[in-house]
DNA sequence: TAATTTATGTTGTTAGTAACAACTATAATA
DNA sequence: TATTATAGTTGTTACTAACAACATAAATTA
């Protein structure tokens, strides 16, 4: 079905294009806040899934224990983050958020909202739903062979 | 309204988890033939725009010179792209594919989109154009926001 | 024409992104 | 008790990417 590998190389032009316009305004404007991309993202993955012990933060991010590790090192280090030893394991730690990573990822969050309510402010109702309906299903189809 | 700021937020929360999925996706693939995503990028660029110097190449790419200098000459070095000299202009080189370079691109673009294909088999056509249109539009406003 | 300014690319430096391997220390299992 | 597994850190490597400084060549101006 040729339609079908159309619509497909258009779809994924498509969103090729947004990735890029996406992450050169979300880098401009997390990078004059203080935190890099990963260590906003960091914040955000701690704001919505809790205190987290290393390694799950990790695998919540898609990212090495290695990696995750220096990334939260700098979150220490900006005193964004807090780490708890857990008393019932002398090897793990509880990372969790600073009333002050709470209040920064809040704020880069809110602006950024902001940014895409004024893009999205001449669209109707109907399309916006739509789209967001057909995202939803894109990234769960896509992140369903991440495993395999 | 808070209605649109609703929108806004779970959109830019849905195409958040969209750049992610993807992101990953493609990493893992391009990498697997032989060239980085910003040299794959650059080649994606020399096919659809033909051959360009190389700050023209950066401003299409949205990178600085001395970064697509530096992307440019792993791909010289692989093979993949020619520095022609412009005679009218002795500082100038042009920057063009090979055809393993050409060949290259065109087997990871092919596979990538029989990927995104796969994808979008259940969808229904009326949404994926509706999608279409609106990442379109959003990438075009995030785009005329680039500038200013 | 000579001097200054501008444009083209490269190289030095710095910081962030990210994985793999090796390591220490602790916990769990055999 | 000895082995194995788990949690996190550190060493190393490669990629991404910008800014500044530089050399060279072209264009402008005096």
């Amino acid at each position: 079905m040729p339609a079908n590998l159309e619509r497909a190389e258009a779809l994924y032009e498509a969103v090729n294009q947004l990735i890029r316009v996406h992450q050169f305004r979300d880098r401009d404007y997390i990078c004059s806040h203080d935190v890099s991309v990963a260590q906003c993202y960091a914040l955000e993955t701690l704001v919505k899934r809790g205190p987290l012990r290393l390694q799950a933060l990790a695998d919540e991010m898609y990212l090495d224990k290695s990696t995750t590790s220096r990334v939260v090192d700098s979150l220490l280090r900006k005193e964004y983050v807090l780490k708890l030893l857990d008393p019932a394991d002398q090897r793990a730690i509880q990372l969790s958020l600073t009333p002050a990573g709470e209040a920064l990822y809040h704020t880069i969050h809110q602006d950024l909202i902001m940014e895409e309510a004024s893009l999205i402010k001449d669209l109707s109702p109907e399309v916006i739903d739509g789209t967001l309906t057909l995202i939803q299903q894109l990234t769960k189809a896509a992140r369903a062979r991440l495993g395999s």
